[in-house]
DNA sequence: AAATTATATATCACTGTGATATATTTCAAA
DNA sequence: TTTGAAATATATCACAGTGATATATAATTT
């Protein structure tokens, strides 16, 4: 019916790691699984609620003064069932919207260089990507003892996945500004 | 606010080539930029009747016996004037949720042999794609002759971007299989 | 002392998704 | 031949996801 709420997921990743309130998650989310997955308060705060219902999650309220008092969520077994069980279901094939391609299927009308300018960009940004890319994985080699062994060999997988996207897009864009140069003539 | 619509320039996009119903617009979605965009009723339907009140589109309604009639659009200079604008304005940077590094990231506790067999799996895929790729590819060579020359660049650009990204995810995944292969040892 | 950043939760309006409902024609297989 | 599947055509629902904004206060910086 509709699509699949998959933003529990992620929640039940992270309180697999720690205990924490929605704020905690949020910043969890943004320094580790941001460059493929990012999260919102609109729908943590929600779905932290419906997991507590589903008792994929307990909450403890934790009293501070002046703040807002703090909602500490942990994972309980059910949750980790959940996830596991999700861990091991195939993933679900992404259609994807790209913006990107779609403006550039319908570009018939923009003028070459105009074009040629715009794929300079976007090849720009993908080298700069790569640098960051090459610079996470630099962080993670340099703590990889404080990292489990299996972990390390997955973060860095997912880190040469960014790698390799970039990579490909460089060489797209290469390749498109030459096929445009030869109309030029 | 809230997520920009994009539907919006899907639609005008579809209609600066052919007027057509929403019916027309979802079968031409389907069988030309379903790799990198997929529109459904859902949408379509209130998003044409949005674009109507806006003055983008106009509908004539077309009697049929039997069949509902038939609702054809068509788009006006105002829509093309907000398509010709949008075509030139930068893409906007797209976080997207990737399932597939959401769920390699949260992985620790999967068995390696399990996980060298998904990986396995997501390779074929994108071998499966890169062969769908080609063949689009030589489809619109072979037709090379009756697609404007523009079109023709950019829409081989476009069939190329998902060749190196399908290439891309085969180089990634040999070498996670790699690296996974000398943690069991 | 003032301004900014960090902590913390909640809500709104909107976009996007995929299933389902409804109804008829046309064509092919049993 | 009739049964049924596929194509034509629009509409609607419930839910998922986004990003801005509202509301408060503490700590830190300027």
């Amino acid at each position: 019916m509709a699509k699949k709420n998959k933003t529990k997921y992620a929640l039940l990743g992270v309180l697999n790691t720690m205990s924490g309130s929605g704020y905690d998650i949020k910043k969890f989310c943004d320094s580790s699984i941001r460059y493929f997955w990012n999260e919102n308060y609109g729908h943590i705060y929600p779905v932290l609620q419906k997991m507590e219902e589903e008792e994929l999650v307990t909450k403890h309220v934790e009293q501070t003064d002046g703040r807002p008092s703090k909602n500490v969520y942990s994972i309980t077994a059910k949750g980790r069932a959940e996830l596991d069980n999700w861990l091991l279901m195939p993933v679900e094939p992404e259609h994807g919207r790209s913006e990107l391609l779609l403006k550039i299927f319908w570009s018939k009308n923009v003028p070459v260089e105009v074009l040629i300018e715009k794929f300079m960009q976007i090849k720009e940004v993908s080298e700069e990507m790569l640098v960051q890319y090459a610079q996470i994985e630099n962080d993670l080699k340099a703590h990889k003892d404080e990292i489990d062994k299996m972990n390390l060999v997955l973060w860095i997988s997912t880190v040469n996945y960014g790698k390799h996207d970039s990579e490909a897009k460089i060489k797209w864009c290469e390749e498109t500004i030459k096929s445009l140069e030869e109309i030029e003539d």
